[in-house]
DNA sequence: CCTTCTCATATTGTCGACAATCTACAGATT
DNA sequence: AATCTGTAGATTGTCGACAATATGAGAAGG
């Protein structure tokens, strides 16, 4: 629990759009469970009003579904979904890799590097493997989509779909793919984006993001996700 | 003006989503113009909070920018956006190309030939060839993306970034890409596809539309698009 | 015992009003 | 004259209540 409770932000439907979001990928409200506008709108002490316009923006980032007059339920996770998440995340962060290797700067480039050694020595350290190869992993492609310079592909992938791919990591998160291997798969491309080969940049992108799919295709097949947890009733 | 006003959905926030998109991307709404809570409310004879969903909707189509306690107003186009939007169809309907490629059926390939034959024929009776390669072109489209059978493609290709493309194109009707040069494009396109050919449908599709976005950015140049239209007071 | 219809209940959709915030204009000050 | 400040007006954000619709339980009938 890193960043607590305490958002301010200048309105409540933005405020309890970010909270509803953290919840719903951290199962605090359990998938496919139902959501009761006045028993939501009761537990944050707010209106109806800005929570159904924070559902409606929940709808459009895909975490919820609202039918009219029936009302709005958590998604649920499945095969399928992940692939086609993972498929366009391979278009789109493959893409970013190409631009990339045209725009990246020489010192951005010397900030990745010194990232994937942070991470390196990191991994040598620590037994905890997944703590940093999650964030090392996060960051690095971070880093990678805002050097395409891309606005309308930064804020597809940052802001609608990394929600969903927050939350299929979680609820595989028994069986994550080793670091070291990611790590080195890191490393494959941030050369070629160094060296300007972007069509190489771009393979090895979506080679390694197939990977993970791959990885997290079989862990889903393994759990048969279903639970969610912590919720009341 | 062949649909016209009547829309009748489920909920009032829905009517709205789709009136006001129209609107915009048809330009009664100008670019970059204010939009009044109220003055909407009223012409639409509809409360605020309705209005208000759509609204935030609407933000997160991209045809809207809201800033709290202060207001909506239209996008502006730019050539940047242009540029950024078309890139991202490229990777997209790239990556739906290869998967039709993989997954469409006979008959959707027959029935895609019979539609480049219908398109050709119109193209060889008529004179009116923004009109055929208007709504062929875009049929073709969207016949492949839906072939992807990838969900999460389908949806932010025909409902987040479609408004904007079409708003691309209406403010650049002047300089249209010659319609048999397209349709010459789309055969090569759909060849690949029924050869099984992944990775040429691919490159087919994005050079395609790589074009496609070369021949709008000139348009917009030699335009310098500001002015909206048909907007009252 | 199962099916179907009815009605009560709860939930969602919508509205009008109030509170908080920003914008613009006027006046004062340097 | 230019800049700053303060107030008035308007606009947005939020709220509580009413109307419309769906859900579920129970009765009636087969």
């Amino acid at each position: 629990m890193d960043k607590v409770t305490q958002i301010k932000s200048a309105t409540l439907s933005d405020d309890l759009t970010q909270r509803l979001t953290a919840e719903i990928v951290e199962g605090v409200l359990p998938l496919g469970s139902k959501i009761s506008e006045p028993e939501l709108a009761k537990r944050y002490g707010v209106s109806r009003g800005p929570l159904r316009e924070a559902l409606v923006k929940l709808e459009t980032l895909g975490l919820i579904t609202r039918t009219a007059n029936v009302g709005a339920r958590v998604i649920e996770l499945n095969i399928e979904d992940l692939l086609d998440t993972y498929t366009l995340r391979e278009a789109m962060e493959g893409m970013a890799a190409r631009l990339a290797a045209e725009l990246i700067s020489e010192q951005e480039v010397a900030e990745l590097y010194q990232l994937l050694e942070d991470h390196q020595a990191h991994l040598d350290a620590n037994q905890d493997e997944h703590y940093a190869s999650q964030y090392g992993n996060e960051d690095f492609h971070l880093r990678i989509i805002h050097a395409s310079q891309n606005n309308k592909l930064i804020r597809v992938l940052t802001q609608d779909l990394y929600a969903t791919i927050r939350m299929y990591r979680r609820y595989t998160a028994d069986s994550r793919p080793d670091p070291r291997q990611a790590l080195r798969e890191h490393k494959a491309i941030l050369d070629a984006i160094a060296n300007r080969e972007g069509d190489l940049a771009e393979l090895l992108m979506r080679r390694h993001i197939s990977r993970a799919a791959n990885l997290l295709r079989k862990a889903m097949l393994q759990n048969s996700i279903s639970q969610g947890n912590t919720g009341q009733p």
